[in-house]
DNA sequence: CTACCTATACGGCATTTGTAGTATTTAGTT
DNA sequence: AACTAAATACTACAAATGCCGTATAGGTAG
C-alpha cells in the first residue's frame, strides 16, 4: 500500500486528486496541507509517507520552498511536482530543491499511477513536455538566467515553425522542400507568410528575431 | 502511419526492434542501417521518415555522431536513443547531439509506442532511470566528468570576425561594405575566405558554426 | 630577401533568394 | 452550410549570393 500526502491550496484540484489516487486500491491518500507551513505540520505528526503530490503555487510557503524543506528532513520520501506551471524556471528550481518528479494536473490516472511507482522504484518522472524542457535546459545552460520580459507574441503556424528551424541550419529552399516532402514554391511561400510576420527580409534576420522571441 | 527507420549494429537486437514495431498497425518499418555510415547513405536515399531509434554502439560512427548529422540535415525528424548505456556521459553527449528521447534497450511495446507518439507530438521520452540521471545532471553539473570533445580551433582574421558578426546580423554585403567603408567586392572576397576556412556555403552555416566555436 | 598572410578591389556567371500575384485543397470553426 | 486559416503550388522578375579568377599593397616570419 503506497502512501501519498497532498500539498494544495485550492480545493477542488485536492479533491480531485484524491479521486485520482482513490482509482487504485494500492494507493492510500493519507492528508492534505493546504499551504507549505500546514503541510510540513501535519507531516511532523505523520511522516509515514511514501510519496507528495506538490502543488507550486501555494499561500505561505510554495511548493519549491516546502519541497527543499522536506527532502532535508525526510530524503526518503519521493516529491513529484503537480501543478500548471511548466515554465523553465519553475521545473528547475523544483529539481534543484529535490523534486523526483515534474507532472501537469492534467495528467491522467494512469499515467499518475505510473509515475508514482516509477519513483518508488528510484526512477524519475516527467511528462513528454516537461522533459523536453528539462533537456533544453541541459542543452542550454546559458539562457537560463537571464530573460523573462515578454516579447509581443508572435504566433507562426506548425509548418511555419518547422520551415524556420531548417532556415536556421542554414538549408537553402531546395533542401527544405525535400526534407518536407513539398515543392520549392510552397516553401518559398511559407518563408514569405513568415517574413511577414516577423516584419523581417532576409534568412538571418528571421532565425535571429525567432530566437529573440523564444520561436527556436 | 508513422514511417520508422533504425540504426543498429547487432541483427538480432535490430530484428527485435523490427518486432516491437510490426506490433502495432500505425508504425512502419522503412529500413535498418548497421552503423552511422551505413544509415545515413539510406537515410539520404529515402528521408521520408519520421522517428529514427538509434543505438550508440556503433561501428565506423556512432549514434552521438550520427545523430548530430541527421539533426543538423534533416532537423524534423525526430530521434530516440536505444541503447543499453545509461551512462551519464552518454546520456549528456546524445542531449547535446540534438536526441528528442533516451529509452533502454528493455523498454517494452507499449512504452516504446508511447515515447514515439510523445516525440512526435513535440515532448521528450525518458525511461525513469534516465530521467533521473537526467535531472542529477542538472542538480550537479560540477560533477560532470564530460570532457567537451575539443573542437579543433579555427582561426580567423580581426577584419573576418568583424564580417562574421556583421552577417550575422542580417546585414548584406552592401551595408557591411558601407559600415566598414570598404568596397562590397572586398566584403564579398573577405566572406569567400570565412566560408572557406569554416568549410560552409552560405551565411546562415556560417554563423552556425562560429557560434558553436566561440567565434562569436 | 622571400614566402606568406591579410586586406583591399574588380569582373563574370550561375544559383539562390526576396517579393508579388494568383489559385486550389483541406481542416477547423461558426 | 459558410467562413477562415493553413498548406499546397505556380509564374515572373529583380536583387543578392556563392564561387571563380585575377591583382595590388603592407606586414611579418623565416
Amino acid at each position: 500500500m503506497i502512501k501519498i500526502a497532498v500539498a494544495e491550496d485550492n480545493g477542488f484540484l485536492a479533491k480531485a486528486v484524491e479521486e485520482k489516487i482513490s482509482f487504485f486500491d494500492d494507493l492510500k491518500f493519507k492528508f492534505r496541507g493546504a499551504n507549505g507551513n500546514e503541510f510540513i505540520g501535519k507531516l511532523e505528526q505523520d511522516h509515514n509517507v511514501d510519496v507528495i503530490l506538490m502543488d507550486i503555487q501555494m499561500p505561505e510557503k510554495d511548493g519549491i520552498a516546502t519541497t527543499e524543506y522536506v527532502k532535508n528532513k525526510y530524503p526518503h520520501i519521493k516529491i513529484l511536482m503537480l501543478t500548471v506551471f511548466d515554465d523553465d524556471d519553475n521545473i528547475f528550481n523544483a529539481i534543484q530543491a529535490g523534486a523526483d518528479g515534474y507532472l501537469l494536473k492534467e495528467t491522467n490516472p494512469p499515467e499518475l499511477h505510473k509515475a508514482i511507482t516509477d519513483v518508488l522504484e528510484g526512477g524519475a518522472a516527467m511528462t513528454p513536455s516537461v522533459a523536453l524542457k528539462t533537456l533544453n535546459i541541459l542543452r542550454f545552460p546559458e539562457k537560463m538566467t537571464s530573460d523573462k520580459v515578454q516579447l509581443e507574441e508572435i504566433k507562426l503556424s506548425k509548418r511555419e515553425t518547422e520551415i524556420l528551424e531548417h532556415l536556421s541550419k542554414g538549408l537553402n529552399y531546395q533542401q527544405i522542400a525535400e526534407n518536407l516532402i513539398i515543392s520549392p514554391s510552397t516553401v518559398r511561400k511559407h518563408i514569405e507568410n513568415i517574413y511577414k510576420k516577423l516584419q523581417v527580409h532576409n534568412k538571418m534576420e528571421a532565425v535571429q528575431k525567432a530566437m529573440k522571441h523564444n520561436i527556436l
